[in-house]
DNA sequence: TCGATTTTTGCATACGCTTGCAAAAATTGT
DNA sequence: ACAATTTTTGCAAGCGTATGCAAAAATCGA
């Protein structure tokens, strides 16, 4: 009725002389049609301003090519670039994807809900987990899910997350082989499940170490000022005062180096070791240069993206979980030993 | 056909003994139907896990309640901010919002394209302008467009942008009051419309002061590392050596910060004054204490939100260019200027 | 050239929902 | 209790595309 609506099929077909079969058939890849009824098609097409309505073929073919995107983690200090990776992985397969927030209030299952309502061929949740009931849910519209940031082998999902646990090992090994022997640890999200395995593998290997251990554990700080804070605060008990800070956020670490160098002059990594978590572009700078914990997650979003096409278009794989190792960077905030068999400094 | 296919509207009704369409009314807020109706219907839902198809819905209704999300610069150092408060926003409104990046070879047009074929209400381009052809189409569909970050009016679409002449303007007169000469301009990208109007507003300010004068103007440059090299280059030729440099990016500013004050030991702000622009948290950490402009994205971001849903909701209703004013933030990286009729220093 | 084969086309139905219209049921007033 | 009114319901026709099937057209072989 509308008098300005857009064209479809049906005016295309009337225009170009041909059925609205047809100039389906002219919009589907691989179809068969003649060329001179495509050419008459796409002439008429263009002088209508023909667009195909892939919310009508969706509906149709019963696959939408939209693939839902849940964001739980917006301060992740690579939140952008993740967000990028994703939808390009995802549009270089020619599916669009749908993001939604769910900070706060808006719930993941509220959300996950909401995406199947919308169709979507797929989910990708980063830094969430949806709860069983949901799970069952997609499980039983066959929807396929990937977990990145997050283990989902409790919840039979698929999944891609780094070795938590690793982390903790590597962290923990570094710093003993540095001599280091009075750790502090402090982590911003005392839920998440990467700073509790991490904590628990740094708590189960200084437990093997009787000279080191851990001399104070503080949640909740998080960001380049809270770190600053927190080192004064940390310094003004002398008795506790560590000689190794872990932090689970490279911004957190940068923090408490600022406020080592500036404030407290205390010398790093000397008198004090610190390493942070993630290794932001910052942490290679120059005059911060902090050890860190460097994470694949460029290789991590390739693998959740094809994890979860992969289920989209063959619902008989089984989930699978993905775990990837992060590697430690040693730069100038601990301390060099050097290899007495090789020589080799690290 | 499929043996596990999802339970539709008809399998609902059936099981609640009622018809087709007053299961859909039971699923449509304001809709006419008796609560025995409705309570009947809603536990055949659960029962069988219904979920109303919204693309479905969306062909019925022609309206697909979907934005499409153009992001064009996702280095921008509040990218994730911004597109979270974006889909929030539009969450809120009951809208979901497809992202689809248009960097390099996916061209700003064949993602707009996309979003039309997807049936979107409306499309948001952070950082990017469509061509006129694309604009036409979107006019034709009835389909409004809201640009973020870049003016319109030459295209007849609404926009939200800040007064880069305006920013231009509060650096060059913030920059002569501080009786800073001899200014040197770096800038990332040189087609840039804020970077050229802003440029433009500095030089034409300069231009009614003798005394000062624009010693270099340099593009490309973009990055804290990027600007540490840069300053390196600049102090290298004593006879062009700026005492007040002006970026285009926090980031790049705080490199140049960086590479004054650690290798090349030049004293800032007596020597050199740095301006940066966009206010990133860095910059008001306390070691660094960037002057800079502040842009009022989130303002910006709200408004832009406003403007597309008014737009789809009120097809009558005229584009608009919405221009932000930014506020110059006095760190210190620009000398204290104090007043001499107040005392007050700024 | 004619029958056999292949390719292209159109017909008709399905996808799952909304909604105008009219019939049925419930509610109201007297 | 009955007519008048209001609310609830069902019917049926869309929304724009895909696709199985059979008919039509084009191509091929000899």
């Amino acid at each position: 009725m509308n008098i300005a609506r857009r064209a479809n099929s049906q005016d295309v077909a009337a225009l170009a002389g041909v059925s609205q079969a047809t100039v389906s058939r002219a919009f589907t890849p691989g179809a068969s049609i003649s060329d001179r009824a495509r050419k008459k098609i796409e002439a008429a097409a263009a002088k209508l301003g023909y667009q195909p309505n892939i919310i009508a073929r969706s509906l149709s073919k019963r696959r939408s090519r939209l693939v839902g995107l849940l964001f739980a983690n917006w301060t992740h200090p690579k939140a952008a670039d993740l967000l990028k990776n994703i939808t390009e992985a995802l549009t270089e397969h020619d599916y669009k994807v749908i993001v939604q927030s769910a900070t706060g209030s808006r719930l993941t299952d509220e959300v996950l809900r909401e995406f199947l309502r919308y169709q979507v061929d797929g989910v990708i949740v980063f830094s969430a987990a949806p709860t069983a009931e949901i799970s069952a849910e997609y499980a039983r519209a066959q929807v396929p899910i990937v977990l990145l940031n997050q283990n989902g082998q409790s919840l039979n999902t698929s999944s891609v997350s780094v070795d938590a646990t690793g982390i903790g090992n590597q962290i923990a090994s570094s710093l003993l082989a540095r001599s280091y022997k009075r750790l502090a640890l402090i982590s911003a999200n005392p839920k998440s499940q990467i700073v509790i395995d991490m904590t628990k593998a740094i708590v189960s290997t200084v437990a093997e170490h009787p000279h080191m251990r851990i001399i104070s554990q503080q949640t909740g700080i998080d960001g380049y000022e809270a770190g600053m804070r927190e080192i004064e605060n940390i310094w003004k008990q002398p008795e506790t005062r560590p000689d190794a800070i872990v932090c689970t956020s490279d911004n957190t670490a940068l923090g408490i180096l600022a406020g080592c160098r500036q404030n407290l002059g205390i010398k790093v990594p000397e008198e004090l070791a610190i390493v942070g978590l993630g290794d932001i572009p910052a942490s290679a700078w120059q005059d911060q240069s902090l050890s860190t914990i460097k994470i694949p997650h460029d290789e991590m979003v390739s693998k959740a993206v094809m994890t979860l096409i992969t289920g989209i278009e063959d619902p008989s794989v089984q989930p699978e979980s993905y775990r990837y190792q992060a590697e430690f960077i040693q730069r100038g905030t601990t301390r060099i030993i050097s290899n007495p068999k090789t020589g080799e400094t690290q």
